[in-house]
RNA sequence: UGGGGUGUAGCCAAGCGGUAAGGCACCGGAUUUUGAUUCCGGCAUACCCAGGUUCGAAUCCUGGCACCCCAGCCA
């Protein structure tokens, strides 16, 4: 059982009340009109984990009522997505278009009863009407035509024999209601266009409130948890559900969207940066979409996690990257074995190392989890570490590699820098090295304290790959609220960097979507395998936490 | 100047009249052949502010203040 929340309460309280007659259904209600992301997520854990804790059942539906932006991309995407986390595996999929032939019957109902009319304002006119905050609204001059005059146009805005815009139906209400949502509103449109499913056998979509109300109702879900933004929308479902002959009553509470720092969770802004190519597609690795981070690295489980972390509330939120993050960190530092890869390889020659040699030396899985046993990795004379596990003139308490110093080389041998070559411009090139062969496995002969421990690649084995490191997509917090700005301009420049690396040929068999811990370095998820030994694709999850990196 | 909502640590978040859980972050310190992991310790005399009720208030009442959402034939 998860930690509860205050709709859990809610649940439990209606459930040993008997409100619902002890039932619980919930549902999860996505639009095809994007992609999911990690907010959805939350969406998904509160519904489908609700259903999974009380007994109860989750309806996973489309809210498909505007086929002008939705698809079936979109669609098979949300199904993939929900799937991948775990959810809705055996369930039907639902959708709003299922019910379109019950909610029209509705609609002649709240015509029959005045309680909605044709109306034949224009778009602008509408608009016009309906007043602004601070003013009520005013009548359409349409808002009193007779049961069978609005009987006709409604059937005949069905029949097609309308254009778009010509007429809407609107619920009969109160155009002075403080509640902007409560002015009349519009609950079917013309739209002589074709959808993912029902394709032409309509010319008419209902809106949002009206279909999510009644879909609700018709499936019988007692409890539909949306987020705050439709708390104003309540008196309008509910207006929806009582007076029409609605087969249930569900009641609708609402929650605070999740907000992600140094990213984007609107489908606006998502949706901007894939049309504008400021990433590469909705499953590029820095989208805060759940196929960019399956793409990234992260597990279901550390999803799932980061939901019942982050909780349930109606508080404005603002998560910090890093709680995300731990989460993945957690799940991998578990489960990810353990390899050598050299992300920017410095070349070393081991001088008193003879050239011919090579030798395989035992090397753990993983520190802990002995069960993952031991493999073998070769070494020899020509070796590369990483650039940056070497300074020619190093900071106090600098435990790396610098000249006339000591480190170990991870299962290896300790060596010590004896010499620098450097290019005409004075970079580094190759290091000269001689290693203690008493050392042998990394252990000290004598007992000597090495501090420093750094990881290398064997050159004639080594296997070359490219390494996309990835950091947050943003350099502001919170992107979406900068006003003015070009939102190409708030784009981490250095959110993609491209890497050639050496990886130890323990990777050479390893299959697409292989998760490791590079040591020292981070965790790394197989995109594309070596063929020949040449150019694998690893994707950066995630770095280790570095408390070196970050004091300096 | 309309309607709806939210204020507990740097960020999330428990708390439901009996004296401020937990997580992330941060700061020590121990262990470590990953500057990782793990472990131990620290981290709100204080709950947006001001009054009031009460033996007792983050919790109840009153009045402020700040911030967010709503004027699509989007969801």
């Amino acid at each position: 059982m998860k930690s509860t929340n205050f709709i859990r309460q809610i649940v439990e309280e209606d459930i040993a009340s008997n409100k619902f007659g002890g039932r619980v259904v919930t549902r999860f209600p996505p639009e095809p009109n994007g992609y999911l992301h990690i907010g959805h997520a939350k969406s998904i854990c509160l519904n489908f984990g609700i259903a999974e804790d009380y007994r109860g059942v989750c309806n996973f539906r489309f809210d498909d009522t505007n086929p002008s932006k939705e698809n079936l991309d979109y669609v098979n995407s949300i199904i993939d997505d929900v799937r991948w986390l775990g959810y809705a595996n055996n369930d039907e999929i639902l959708h709003a278009s299922d019910y379109f032939d019950q909610l029209y019957q509705f609609a002649i109902e709240l015509i029959n009863s005045s309680k909605a009319y044709v109306d034949s304002l224009t778009p602008d006119e509408i608009r016009e009407y309906r007043g602004t905050l601070t003013e009520p609204g005013k009548n359409s001059p349409y808002r009193n035509r007779s049961i069978e005059e609005n009987l006709d146009l409604f059937t005949r805005m069905k029949n097609g024999e309308f254009p778009d815009n010509s007429h809407v139906l609107r619920a009969k209400i109160d155009m002075s209601a403080g509640n902007i949502n409560l002015r009349d509103p519009v609950l079917y449109r013309i739209k002589r266009e074709s959808h993912p499913i029902t394709a032409d056998r309509w010319c008419i979509y209902p809106l949002y409130d009206f279909a999510h109300s009644l879909s609700d109702a018709i499936e019988g879900v007692t409890h539909s948890l949306c987020t705050m933004e439709f708390e104003d929308h309540r008196p309008l479902y509910d207006w929806c559900v009582e007076n029409v002959s609605a087969p249930y009553r569900p009641e609708q509470t609402e929650f605070s969207r999740l907000s992600l720092e140094y990213t984007v969770l609107s489908k606006r802004l998502l949706t901007q940066l894939v049309d504008d190519s400021l990433v590469d597609g909705w499953d590029d690795p820095r989208m805060p979409t759940i196929s960019g981070l399956r793409n990234r690295g992260y597990t279901p489980a550390s999803i799932l996690d980061f939901c019942e972390r982050i909780g349930i509330t109606k508080n404005f939120n603002a998560v910090e990257m890093g709680v995300l993050e731990n989460c993945i960190r957690e799940d991998l530092d578990f489960s990810a074995p353990r390899i050598m890869g050299v992300l920017d390889p410095l070349p070393v020659t081991i001088e008193n190392y003879p050239a011919d040699e090579t030798e395989w030396l035992p090397a753990q899985n993983h520190p802990k989890r002995p069960e993952l046993g031991t493999r073998k990795v070769p070494f020899s004379r020509r070796i590369y570490i990483d650039r940056n596990d070497f300074m020619e003139d190093p900071p106090r308490k600098y435990f790396r590699l610098s000249p006339g110093s000591e480190v170990r080389l991870r299962y290896a041998y300790l060596m010590t820098c004896t010499d620098v070559i450097k290019d005409r411009d004075g970079n580094v090139q190759e290091l000269r090295c001689r290693l203690d062969p008493q050392s042998r496995g990394g252990i000290a002969p004598d007992g000597r304290k090495v501090r420093g421990t750094i990881h290398w690649v064997c050159e004639s084995h080594a296997i070359s790959a490219k390494v996309n490191l990835y950091d947050r997509l943003f350099t502001l917090p919170n992107p979406g609220a900068a006003k003015g700005s070009d939102f190409s301009e708030l784009i981490n420049p250095d959110s993609l960097q491209v890497k050639d690396a050496v990886i130890e040929p323990e990777i050479e068999a390893a299959l697409p979507g292989s998760r490791f811990q590079f040591e020292r370095c981070g965790y790394f998820v197989l995109a594309s395998p070596a063929s020949g030994g040449q150019n694998a694709v690893f994707h950066r999850t995630v770095t280790l936490r570095d408390s070196w990196g970050r004091r300096n």
